[in-house]
DNA sequence: GGTAGACCTGGACGC
DNA sequence: GCGTCCAGGTCTACC
């Protein structure tokens, strides 16, 4: 069956996407011949959905197979909404943004919404992974959780979803080392699951409170491996852009854009965009990097 | 509140 | 093939 699911205008499923590097990650399966993507999902009921979502006129199409429940289907739409921010208004950040000319492009393509799991769950264990160390080792850690933890689709073994809470929360940090790589990080993903697994953490709760950035944060780094950076990037997923994710990328932009490539810290990056406000984060997610246009 | 050192993996490099 | 060095954030202990 497709479903039509609007999306608030303007608003471009390519940007979403290509927004930052979860599209890399299981799983998510970029479809190549066309603008979308297939995802493997297990719901909290443990029940299996493997779905795809394509270009439409003002929204999406969101294809999947019939025999859902009428609750399965609700549910399943919700998330591909939180996932997409379908419902998310730009409209104040792009009235700024068009001063900007180092937002024009942003403007142009309709950026802003940033790609989220379906769960923020799995968004807090992705964004662990990224902390301290390589791009190529997060996708690979990531994989190994899905591929050794995740449900498999009975009609393709080779489609797995993200392991739920319970299943992590089931096995023991020497294994969990052994089978993912995740390092140090294991006791901090082992945590996680079994707080939510037992019910002691409400994380779903957090994606729609009306709790201030600053409670939040406070919250989201009570959690264990989640520091500072991985807090201003929760935060950017979570829709709440008056934070910047500093890390050694973003010092690097600064120190070239605005400090001749000498070196800055957390200080200089917050400083250049403070006048953005609210949208700082997004401001700074979205700059039309110098260093990027000379191939740096 | 600030800082130093440990944590862990895998890629790059030299031999 | 082996050993060494390095990059990447967070935690803990200590001052």
């Amino acid at each position: 069956m497709n479903i039509f699911l609007p999306a608030r205008q303007p608003f471009s499923l390519s940007s979403v996407i290509h927004s930052h590097g979860w599209i890399q990650m299981a799983p998510y399966l970029e479809v190549k011949e066309q603008v979308g993507f297939a995802y493997t999902d297990q719901l909290p009921d443990g029940s299996l959905v493997a779905w795809q979502v394509s270009e439409a006129p003002g929204g999406v199409s969101l294809a999947l197979p019939d025999g859902h429940s009428p609750a399965e289907l609700a549910e399943i739409k919700r998330r591909v909404s939180w996932m997409l921010g379908l419902e998310m208004d730009f409209s104040e950040f792009y009235a700024l943004a068009s001063q900007e000319a180092k937002l024009h492009k942003a403007v142009q393509s309709a950026a802003g919404r940033i790609l989220r799991s379906s769960t923020l769950f799995e968004d807090v264990i992705k964004t662990i992974l990224t902390t301290n160390t390589l791009w190529a080792a997060t996708i690979r850690m990531n994989r190994n959780l899905v591929e050794q933890f995740g449900a498999a689709l009975p009609e393709d073994e080779s489609r797995k979803a993200f392991p739920l809470p319970s299943r992590l929360a089931q096995t023991d940090e020497a294994t969990l080392r052994e089978k993912t790589r995740l390092g140090y990080r294991a006791p901090y993903v082992l945590e996680l699951a079994r707080l939510v697994d037992s019910g002691s953490l409400d994380l779903e709760a957090w994606t729609d409170t009306t709790l201030p950035t600053v409670e939040l944060r406070k919250r989201l780094l009570s959690l264990k491996g989640v520091g500072p950076y991985a807090v201003a990037n929760l935060l950017m997923l979570l829709g709440r852009y008056d934070t910047i994710p500093v890390d050694s990328w973003a010092v690097k932009v600064v120190s070239h854009e605005w400090y001749h490539d000498q070196p800055v810290g957390k200080a200089e990056v917050e400083a250049a965009f403070e006048a953005w406000g609210e949208w700082k984060g997004l401001a700074f997610w979205l700059w039309d990097w110098a260093i990027l246009e000379e191939g740096g």
